[in-house]
DNA sequence: TTCGACGACTAGAGCGCGCTAGTTCTACCG
DNA sequence: CGGTAGAACTAGCGCGCTCTAGTCGTCGAA
């Protein structure tokens, strides 16, 4: 900074009005110092910027490494975080880097606001976190104090689901639930919800999970209990086409034979093979309004904790048609 | 850090000491000065720390989000960094950040060297940048003036799916190459090298690319022109996955029909429906050495920019194995 | 007793910026 | 010509840490 104030001439002063791009400096001088930076080579130096600011104007972002949603959701928080003039560290998660340590690495650039997604920290932890820094949970829903949550409502995506099943004509629906897994209960309940609120129930559930494996155990299972349901609403996607998998090779075609509908609208539903109708999160709303809580929070830490609900959309392919009237 | 000096009785470079696990203090004081820390929920300000200290002991990391690969990649990074008591800066690259944005942000952090995954940037930009910091690119060849580069022996890879095929037993054996992408050239040389080796030429390549879309074209064009080859080695994963589900809609199965390997060993390949045998990067070595020779070039500048070769690994799934005879 | 060596600890400069409280310079008005 | 407003610019402290060059005190050897 020196060096650049030396040969355009001007104190270190001017040369940090120009790069803040503040009033106090001609436009002439502008150009010089700029000039003179760029055959420098020079950048301002973020982290001496920061050190000398009450606000660092990051955002800390915990995701889990490898995980496509959380991928997806990044993308949206760079596009919010660039709205709101902010910026992102991030800090990923993986088998053997666990999120405390994600968490400590954040706390120690003093990032303004925690941003964890899909965290895995228990409400305890959570709420002490949240008494030290601005905390939004995102994808993931919590009652620790102090933690603002942005997530897709779950209840009504599942809902949508079971009516576009039941709009179709299907009669028999099961949900292939997603266990013990975060936003299983809502989805549960939404499916519930929307098949008793037709006049279809009682709605059944069966056990299912997060993986390939655990829609494959379903889909034996449900293929060994009788006459296979014509519609299932499947926990997420990946559980869907291990269960897909297991009824092709039984013979079963989709959409005749069964329609299959699953979650999150990740890049295996797009594929070829399953064209999969799913619920697809929405995942700019969710980036948007994680980060807006962040800023508001830290502006303002004061107001109790909110948790902001996003509407999930239907992405309907080729796994879902009218049920067969030949069956 | 003047309160936590203040609390346990010392100055502020004891306690500057103690944090840096440096000579210098009594155990007792350590502890004193650790609890007293713990108290005020005091941890040292990582930006300030690397202020001060000419090294910064940070390497950034720019990657594709969402990209498998790279995700795989960073796990592995974020231990070898560790392992040379280092950090990790992130920055993403997605559709609408690119990669010089990305570096910027890197460089504003005065990362000690930067590790690019997968870079786009053209042999002049990252020519420039190796001027002006030490730069690793990491799975991507180039000959850029002063920057290292650490990728798989495509070369090797390819030879290795293709000698598999053949120690099955094929005979007709076609690479649906991968058109102009990265290590596309080495793959093909590779394959080709591995079957006039064998005695089996000449070896017979057919237009292909990155996406499922690319796989499914080369099987349509190969399903047309006559008998199909039983050996198939395909560039990367999702274009084998794209390709395969045409041969299986024409009724084709795999192994009995038709063998194919892919690239990567992407999640899809590991699917139940695929089941795909293909060439495994060594996500943790490319890791470890990427590290390694970012340190070094930090620690010395000068050496001439070297290239490391990693060599790859068979995965056999079920989309392999011996021709059938009776065809 | 004196001296040096060594461990424990501290004062204070400096890292590269932002920011406040100035100073200087220019233009214009009465 | 003095006075003044406002634009252009600068001096210097402080952000939270590291690090060099010390000081102080203790102990053992000459």
């Amino acid at each position: 900074m020196t060096d650049v104030a030396e040969r355009a001439g001007v104190s270190r002063a001017l040369v940090s009005i120009v790069f803040r791009d503040v009033p106090g400096a001609s436009e002439q001088t502008r150009a010089r110092v700029k000039a003179a930076a760029a055959e420098l080579g020079y950048a301002p130096d973020r982290r001496a910027r920061l050190l000398s600011r009450r606000r660092t104007r990051v955002l800390g972002v915990t995701f889990a490494l490898g995980h496509e949603f959380h991928a997806d959701l990044l993308a949206g928080l760079y596009r919010a975080a660039a709205a709101h003039d902010h910026e992102l560290a991030l800090s990923g998660t993986t088998g053997d880097r666990d999120e405390d340590e994600a968490v400590a690495d954040l706390l120690a650039l003093r990032c303004d606001a925690l941003l964890l997604l899909g965290s895995a920290l228990g409400e305890p932890a959570l709420a002490r976190l949240a008494a030290t820094v601005p905390v939004v949970a995102v994808a993931r829903g919590t009652r620790a104090a102090g933690v603002d949550v942005v997530r897709t409502d779950d209840v009504a995506g599942a809902a949508l689901a079971a009516r576009h099943l039941l709009d179709l004509g299907h009669a028999r629906l099961v949900h292939v639930d997603g266990g013990a897994a975060a936003g299983a209960d809502e989805r549960r309940r939404g499916f519930a919800t929307a098949v008793d609120g037709a006049g279809r129930g009682p709605a059944v559930t069966t056990g299912g999970g997060l993986t390939e494996d655990d829609g494959a155990a379903a889909a034996g299972r449900l293929l060994a209990e009788g006459p296979l349901p014509t519609g299932l609403v499947v926990f997420n996607d990946q559980s869907a086409v291990g269960l897909m998998d297991v009824l092709q090779q039984a013979g079963r075609r989709w959409p005749e034979d069964v329609s299959v509908v699953g979650y999150d609208d990740s890049p295996v539903a797009r594929s070829r093979w399953a064209r999969l109708t799913t619920v697809r999160q929405d995942v700019d709303a969710l980036a948007r309004l994680a980060v807006l809580r962040a800023v508001e929070r830290v502006e303002d830490p004061a107001p109790p904790a909110r948790e902001d609900l996003v509407a999930p959309s239907l992405v309907v392919r080729g796994s879902t048609g009218p049920p067969d009237p030949s069956r």
